[in-house]
RNA sequence: GGGCCUGUAGCUCAGGUGGUUAGAGCGCACGCCUGAUAAGCGUGAGGUCAGAGGUUCAACUCCUCUCAGGCCCA
């Protein structure tokens, strides 16, 4: 051993807690401005344009945001180490829905407290009132503040995992300029003639006088006994008069009031209905589906009805019939009183004919536009009847049903009354009964641009592909107008303004100098945009009569978000050149969740813009060009993580435990990310936190505790030619494994790439390489040890570089230790690689698939690795070739005198034929099985002519039969008194005979053995010196003394005493016995 | 009701173009090693490949249906 010059030359990596080092490397970084400096050091690089889908930070971040920002940042450090340029502005989405409901609820506390009631009291009021009752100015203060309850932590949260990106200037949507940008979006979309008004039915809460987001919806269903009423409506003949016998079709509603208003029936085409009449009764029939009859009539309905005739739903179609109800006048646009097609009618509860109020249910209203039909819609905005209803004017809609059931039976329209009981989402704020209701909405008209969509959807690289071909395409093949406006305060107000005189006449404002201009005046210099303030700007219209008034609408948000590859950017009014250059996006990451949202809306906003941005005229791509979409991260028994089952993880505390390294490998590598993920403590630890424990030993253990005793690289170090195959096959592997990461990573395959590379450092490097070389670190002098130093060197600066992307901190630690430098400034893959040796690999792995062999056959043999063994014979296919230049390893490895490779010339070698199906199957078909049971029966010669490469006939299924060399694969086995063990081609004798002389050199193994133990036990450092006693069993003295000079250099010792215990005064000592044979051993450091 | 995904060992996952002993890690059992040591390594036992049909000489793999779980939509 040589004396350490510079102890500290490769500082070990502390001992304490992943947390710590972490949180030692954040300061490291900060104090440096690592990230600054990669970003600078990339400027005026070609860039790799990544998109932030910006979150809303008034809800805590969770593990599953740590997860998608995972994703995110490792293809951004990934490409940054490629050398792109790599933009990363950080965005925050501020309006919308969520936020309103967090300013909301603290209304309702304030209020509850003010009053000395509970909360829930106070929101049975509904939402409006509060609202209004504060002032939307002040509700909109609160909720512009409200947006940055948790931005703190969520910059913490991504700062301590590593998530790189720029907080310094982000975008924020309600920021003036970012709002002016979607206006002026808004603006283009309306002259283009997309930006249209229209009806959208929304569940609605009469009593809030507001809509509710689906998500809203969902918090609110309620197990409500409903009514369930059919009715009997006469169906009229060709020429819409009533036929002499009357037939009457069955419908069924849970919502009578609806009859009201009924326009039209719906019939499933393809499904089977039948016309019945009374057996015992008059001419009349009934019209119905086939398999609601039961249903509807009565298990028995066979024994009373006879079935007229059966037709087809289609057939129905276009049949005229009389409503049950006359209470409103038809408006004179529209079909009325007819039968329509629609494939959603179902026959499994009802009677399979649906009355149609397009006013009243999403169904109804796109089968009213799909067919044409009327708009009905005689209730007001408090969900009450209007005075066009005399009969049931002024009643809130559900409580005219028993009024209504009254009607229709006087009409002799009933057919039958009772209740049920059905989930109804009702107001999760007051507990209203949620109508389904037709609003007046402004849309997006992407319907008319849906083969464009499809056509810029089908240039994305979706990872998954099945997202983009499957949910996302489904759902813009089926693509509807998007309703964008919302009866709400806290958001971009939509820029239309109508004249108060004239519905017809409106504008849309495109930018604040327009609007200025319109007012004829400058704005003030505290411009807010939002409302209430917008909505003191008007100006006399055009036209001349009347007075241009905004309406009260704001926009959906997520047309905010769509709309931040140029709005981020206050396009088109600045930064033209930026937007030119960074639109559109090579790469955006999201949660599947995201399909409907922000995937959608930035493709739906880029296809309408259209060539009003850069780079996006007709034929080009999406605004992005990849995506990788990640799946929902569940509890370790997989069930979804909530607040409301306690399940949700603290990311905080899990940081803490395992540190973010840990976290993001475990979270990237444990399956694909578009499969849910279950999140389990316990295999992180198990999985990622066992993988990064070992890479630290390798470093650690091996290299940084023995190349600080003087190796540093240099010039004395040999050239990779001149190295051991050992080292020569590591640095092999290590350029497969540089390249395949690499190519994954390339391809958005985050999780092969992280795979591969922990395999290596686990197999190959811990496990082979390292094991089968330690002894070539102890010193640091000779070319050997300086080829095991360097190669090892290599490996580890590589490694670190490749798992970067995945694990920031360890490898940047160990990086820093290795090389002086940061791993983030470093370049992903070398730019001369060593030369792939697929021989020396193909090689490599028979000698590892030979030593498991050996393994077993000393345990089958029950002798210990410690003692020698004189032979092993070993059988390989053959086709591997160089092994024999491997056999000095696979010796040492199994503690064998002599390795020798047989081939089937040998005695030693018997073969098996084994049928190659595959082959054979295409040449012999229907008989392959028969053939392949002769192939494998054939006589030792003929094996042996096909193992050198002949071809042979044989006889089989009654036939002379052509067997070539590649329809069989040969077996080689050995055969002997040895112990053989085998597998796949592969086999080995193991001679376990033990000569005396072996048995000694057992011994002394064992004495080595047992010293190095006591060295460690009495607290020696590695390289003291020791004086050395052993004395007992002769047969134990007489195998030190045969190999004193070995066991001298192995454990260290200048001085070993044999024999005696004398009088020394021992260090340590200890007393043992092998196989029944005791003796003492005894140490003593030099020196002392 | 529709779309998509998933179902392989106790657990977590691999298994181009169909080919006859279905693999790995963890866990477990047994053992090795003792100069990575609160580390390292080996061997082994574990599977009707969710189920049922079909195509084929041959199905974990292709087709159809069913079941279970998940997500999204209605």
């Amino acid at each position: 051993m040589t004396a350490g010059s510079s102890p500290d030359r490769y500082p070990l990596l502390p001992d304490g807690s992943a947390d710590a080092l972490e949180r030692g490397l954040l300061d490291t970084w900060d104090a440096e401005h690592l990230f600054e400096t990669v970003q600078a050091s990339r400027a005026g690089a070609r860039p790799y344009v990544f998109f932030e889908g910006p979150p809303t930070a008034n809800g805590r971040p969770g593990i599953h945001h740590v997860f998608s920002r995972t994703i995110k940042d490792l293809f951004c450090r990934h490409r940054a180490m490629q050398g792109y340029l790599v933009p990363r502005k950080a965005g925050w989405d501020t309006h919308g829905l969520p936020v309103e409901i967090e300013v909301e609820k603290e209304l309702q506390r304030e209020e509850a407290a003010r009053r000395g009631v509970d909360a829930s009291e106070i929101a049975k009021l509904g939402g409006k009132q509060l609202i209004e009752q504060v002032g939307v100015a002040e509700f909109n203060r609160r909720c512009r503040e409200s947006v940055w309850k948790y931005r703190g932590e969520w910059e913490k949260l991504s700062q301590r995992t590593a998530y790189w990106l720029d907080y310094g200037s982000p975008y924020v949507t309600y920021d003036n300029s970012f709002v002016e940008s979607v206006w002026w979006a808004l603006r283009t979309l309306h002259d283009k003639g997309l930006l249209t008004r229209g009806h959208k039915i929304l569940p609605y809460c009469s009593r809030c006088g507001t809509a509710l987001s689906s998500h809203e919806v969902a918090q609110g269903y309620e197990d409500v006994e409903d009514p369930s009423v059919y009715v009997a409506l006469d169906l009229l003949d060709e020429h819409g008069a009533a036929p002499a016998v009357r037939r009457r079709i069955v419908v069924w509603t849970t919502t009578p009031w609806t009859l009201v208003s009924n326009v039209a029936l719906a019939v499933h085409p393809d499904l089977s209905y039948v016309e019945l009449r009374k057996k015992t009764g008059a001419e009349r029939t009934i019209v119905l589906a086939e398999a609601r009859a039961a249903g509807v009539l009565g298990a028995d309905w066979a024994d009373r009805w006879e079935v007229v005739t059966t037709m087809p739903g289609a057939s129905l179609v276009g049949r005229r019939y009389r409503r049950p109800l006359d209470w409103v006048a038809y408006p004179s646009e529209g079909r009325t009183e007819v039968i329509v097609g629609e494939e959603f009618v179902s026959a499994d509860d009802g009677s399979g004919v649906v009355h149609m109020a397009p006013a009243f249910g999403a169904d109804d209203y796109a089968a009213g536009q799909r067919h044409g039909l009327a708009f009905v819609q005689p209730v007001n905005a408090r969900g009450e009847f209007t005075d066009d209803v005399a009969e049931v004017a002024g009643l809130f809609v559900k409580h005219a049903d028993a009024r209504i059931v009254e009607a229709l039976k006087a009409r002799d329209v009933l057919w039958k009354a009772s209740t049920f009981v059905h989930a109804y989402p009702h107001c999760w704020r007051c507990g209203t009964p949620l109508l389904y209701y037709a609003r007046g909405s402004w849309f997006v008209r992407t319907t008319a641009v849906r083969d464009r969509l499809l056509a810029r959807n089908g240039a994305v690289n979706w990872n998954p592909a099945e997202v983009g071909s499957g949910r996302f395409g489904e759902w813009l093949a089926n693509n509807v107008d998007w309703a964008i406006s919302r009866d709400r305060y806290w958001g971009t107000p939509l820029p239309v303004w109508v004249n108060d005189a004239d519905p017809g006449e409106i504008e849309v404002i495109g930018s604040y100098a327009q609007l200025a201009e319109r007012i004829g005046r400058p704005l003030p210099d505290d411009f807010d945009p939002h409302k209430p303030h917008i909505d003191q700007y008007t100006w006399p219209a055009a036209s001349g009569t009347g007075t241009m008034r905004r309406v009260p609408e704001v926009i959906d948000t997520w047309f905010d978000s769509g709309s931040m590859p140029f709005a981020q950017w206050h396009y088109p009014f600045e930064n033209a050149d930026v937007v030119a250059a960074q639109y559109p996006a090579d790469f955006i990451c999201e949660g599947v969740d995201q399909t409907r949202g922000w995937f959608y809306s930035l493709i739906a906003i880029a296809t309408t813009l259209g060539d009003a941005l850069p780079n996006n005229g007709e034929g080009q791509a999406a605004p992005y060009r990849n995506v990788v979409v990640n799946d929902l991260v569940l509890d370790a028994q997989g069930q979804k993580m909530s607040k409301s089952r306690g399940n949700a993880v603290d990311p905080w505390a899990v940081l803490e435990r395992h540190g973010a390294d840990a976290v993001r490998l475990f979270l990237v590598s444990t399956s694909q990310v578009w499969v849910p993920r279950r999140f389990d403590e316990q295999a992180i630890r198990e999985t990622a936190g066992r993988f990064l424990l070992t890479l630290r030993n390798v470093y650690n253990g091996i290299f940084a505790q023995y190349a600080n005793f003087g190796w540093q690289p240099g010039a004395g170090d040999p050239p990779v030619a001149e190295r051991p195959a050992l080292d020569r096959w590591i640095l092999s592997r290590l350029t497969q494994v540089e390249a395949a990461a690499n190519a994954h990573l390339d391809s958005y395959d985050a999780t092969l790439a992280a795979r591969r590379v922990m395999q290596f450092v686990d197999d190959d490097v811990s496990k082979w390489y390292v094991r089968l070389s330690r002894a070539r670190f102890y010193e640091v002098d000779g070319a050997d040890n300086r080829a095991a130093f360097a190669t090892l060197h290599e490996v580890l600066t590589v490694t670190c570089r490749l798992l970067a992307p995945f694990a920031p901190f360890v490898t940047d630690a160990l990086h820093r230790a290795l090389t002086g430098t940061s791993v983030h400034l470093a370049s992903y893959t070398r730019e001369s690689p060593t030369p792939v040796d697929a021989v020396l690999e193909r090689a490599m792995d028979a000698v590892r698939t030979l030593a498991g062999l050996g393994h077993a056959a000393r345990d089958v043999a029950d002798v210990k690795v410690r003692q020698p063994l004189p032979s092993l014979q070993c059988v390989v296919p053959h086709d591997v070739v160089g092994v024999e230049a491997l056999a000095g390893l696979l010796a040492a490895e199994l503690n064998v005198k002599q390795v020798d490779f047989v081939t089937s010339t040998d005695g030693l070698v018997s073969l098996e034929v084994k049928p190659n199906f595959r082959t054979l199957g295409k040449k012999f078909g229907k008989e392959t099985p028969e053939v392949a049971a002769a192939v494998a029966a054939v006589a030792p010669e003929v094996a042996r002519a096909l193992a050198g490469g002949e071809s042979v006939t044989i006889e089989a299924a009654g036939a002379a039969r052509l067997i070539a060399p590649e329809d069989v694969a040969i077996i080689r086995r050995a055969s002997g008194a040895a112990v053989v063990q085998e597998s796949g081609g592969f086999g080995v004798a193991l001679d376990p005979t033990i000569s005396d002389a072996l048995r000694a050199e057992g011994l002394a193994r064992e004495v080595i053995s047992r010293v190095q133990r006591l060295r460690r036990d009495a607290g020696l450092a590695v390289s003291d010196r020791i004086v050395l006693g052993v004395w007992g069993d002769a047969e134990v003295e007489a195998a030190v003394a045969a190999h004193e000079a070995h066991i001298a250099g192995e454990v260290l010792a200048v001085q070993l005493v044999l024999g005696a215990n004398g009088t020394s005064t021992w260090t340590a000592t200890q007393g043992g016995d092998v196989d029944g044979r005791a003796f003492h051993l005894a140490l003593t450091k030099e020196g002392t």
